[in-house]
DNA sequence: ATGAAAGCGCTAACAA
DNA sequence: TTGTTAGCGCTTTCAT
């Protein structure tokens, strides 16, 4: 801005008030700043800026592990949608590892952003204690904080699992294998919860080896679904946490040609559910949704809005597609005649 | 830092040398200043570190818009691994359509990224003239600039394209239709231009009429193959542009009952690709490279490199999975039979 | 309508 | 080892 003044031959102030839309200034200088300023290409430095005000900066972090699936797409939707109605810019952040989410966490802070949303890798986000002592507004997303007080939104994620596997003992399967990623992650446990109480309910006991947990991507879930099937006695169902376990299931079963021949229902809907044969039955939630709401939740707090951490549970459906209706008395009725 | 300096009765300098790491403090201040900055909860202003050092924010900004395909996936992993490296933090920011895109980049130009990587969606980015002017390093990928001079790292689109046709023309297809986005896309170009290059090698004639373009999302794709195959003078194989098109094509086929009866091939792999029947032939390029080279060019240029802008093309690869292998004499053989 | 002075939180350069 | 001074580019407050 000095440069333009210099040039203008006015003081910076004025400069600022012609950049800014300020009310002030004769149509003269006005016209003048502009025509100095876009000569020179000139581009306000918001750091200074930021610095000046000592309020906003007009962006918010939402720290993430970038994959293909559907949930970063539809979140990052919502979220934006919110964020745009407020000005504000969202500045995505990746976190693929514990120490990662630390980083860019501590990163985005140390840069000023107005606030953050956060969908948590690590197991404990106590180092975020200071962040929020200083005021910085903090918002979970699908997992809960741990270590720290702060609002969250996210699915129901017991619920779904219980609608998963009551679906399938309703088409008649007693054992129901269980694929999921690390118990360490909030949605996994609440999956399995979900799970157990729907085998309890059903006067079953549940069995253990049933259950592959620690599973982490596509290629180790198919792995763990050959090594399901491989027992003594193999499920006739399987509920998959998350749709990398479930995509991995679908290639073991076409390996071990059983495809459509066990019957199986996923967490989280994917592109190709539809189109595969059967085509996939899952349980799912409105996450454009859940990106608004934590979006919104966090700017009710930037602007200002005290009191408890809020959380926020979004509900799940199931989606019948074919692949969870498979009944289990012809499925035997198959195996019969194949002898 | 005023803050932790009073209380421990030393300059804000010596708390800056001992937040930073600078030699030149004694072991008790260093010590009691980290106690006194813990129990503040302090964390340095980088806002007010970027604009006193004048140099580097440690920053770098990468511009696309989101969606849950593979691609963005996998660029934004190579970006960042090769930004760990150099120690930047990389801030992706959507930009879902022309408007969002230049206001975004100009957001982020004026927090000061140290340099952008853009996906363009525009068809025009003479805008960033000016940042170019102020020194404002800018790499394009996957599509390449278009009123800047820039460098760029794009894929082999047109060579793309015409592995995909040849490979559809040696299985003896004659009629071959082709399903993309809009052309103002420099990769779409390129695409067809790939594909009319093999129709015209192998003495054909392209049929206009076989060509939808400007299809957006996979439900306009799943309308334009069902048109295509509602011709006087039907496809016998489809060549779909984009992942988002290639899915839409395929419910299509389903609709039709011609699930597995038309050869198809996409450009970009998709995850469960490898799961259809039949599974689906794709024509697609190293996207982790592409973000890895990509950033590479923006720390170069950021380090000072100069000289003219660079392109930089990677190769793409036909992958054949089976969708793609039809044989047109057979899929006439069978036609005969059901008549 | 315009400007001067002070300061946002930090660091560079130079003393002490 | 430590402190002082000046200033990064901007905005605020208060004059003019």
């Amino acid at each position: 801005m000095q440069d333009i003044a210099d040039r203008v031959g006015i003081s910076t102030k004025s400069v600022s008030r012609v950049l800014n839309g300020e009310p002030g200034t004769s149509a003269r200088t006005t016209e003048r700043v502009l025509a100095v300023a876009r000569e020179l290409g000139f581009r306000r430095n918001d750091l200074a800026r930021s610095l000046a005000r000592g309020d906003r900066t007009g962006t918010v972090g939402l720290v993430l592990r970038h994959s293909s699936t559907r949930f970063y797409e539809n979140l990052i939707r919502g979220v934006d949608e919110v964020a745009d109605a407020h000005g504000a810019l969202v500045l995505t952040a990746g976190s693929h590892s514990e120490d990662r989410e630390r980083s860019t966490l501590l990163a985005l802070s140390s840069r000023r952003v107005d606030g953050m949303l956060i969908v948590p890798v690590g197991r404990d986000q106590t180092y975020l204690r200071a962040e929020q002592a200083i005021g910085m507004p903090l918002v979970f997303v699908d997992r809960p904080p741990s270590g720290v007080a702060a609002d969250a939104v996210l699915a129901d994620d017991r619920g779904g699992g219980l609608l998963a596997t009551r679906h399938l003992l309703k088409h008649g399967h007693r054992r129901i294998g269980v694929v999921g990623a690390s118990t360490s992650v909030h949605t996994v446990n609440e999956r399995i919860a979900g799970y157990d109480a729907a085998i309890a309910e059903a006067g079953l006991t549940g069995d253990p080896r049933l259950v592959q947990l620690d599973v982490e991507g596509s290629a180790a879930a198919r792995a763990a679904v050959l090594r399901l099937l491989a027992e003594p006695s193999p499920p006739t169902a399987l509920f998959l946490l998350n749709s990398v376990c479930t995509i991995g299931a679908l290639r073991a079963l076409d390996d071990a040609g059983l495809a459509g021949q066990v019957a199986l229902v996923g967490f989280d809907d994917f592109d190709t559910a539809d189109l595969l044969t059967p085509a996939v039955t899952v349980v799912a939630h409105d996450i454009v949704e859940m990106g608004r709401r934590a979006a919104a939740r966090l700017f009710a707090r930037i602007g200002g809005e005290d009191g408890a951490p809020a959380l926020d549970v979004l509900p799940t459906t199931l989606i019948p597609r074919g692949s969870g209706e498979l009944v289990r008395a012809r499925q035997v009725a198959r195996a019969r005649r194949s002898r």
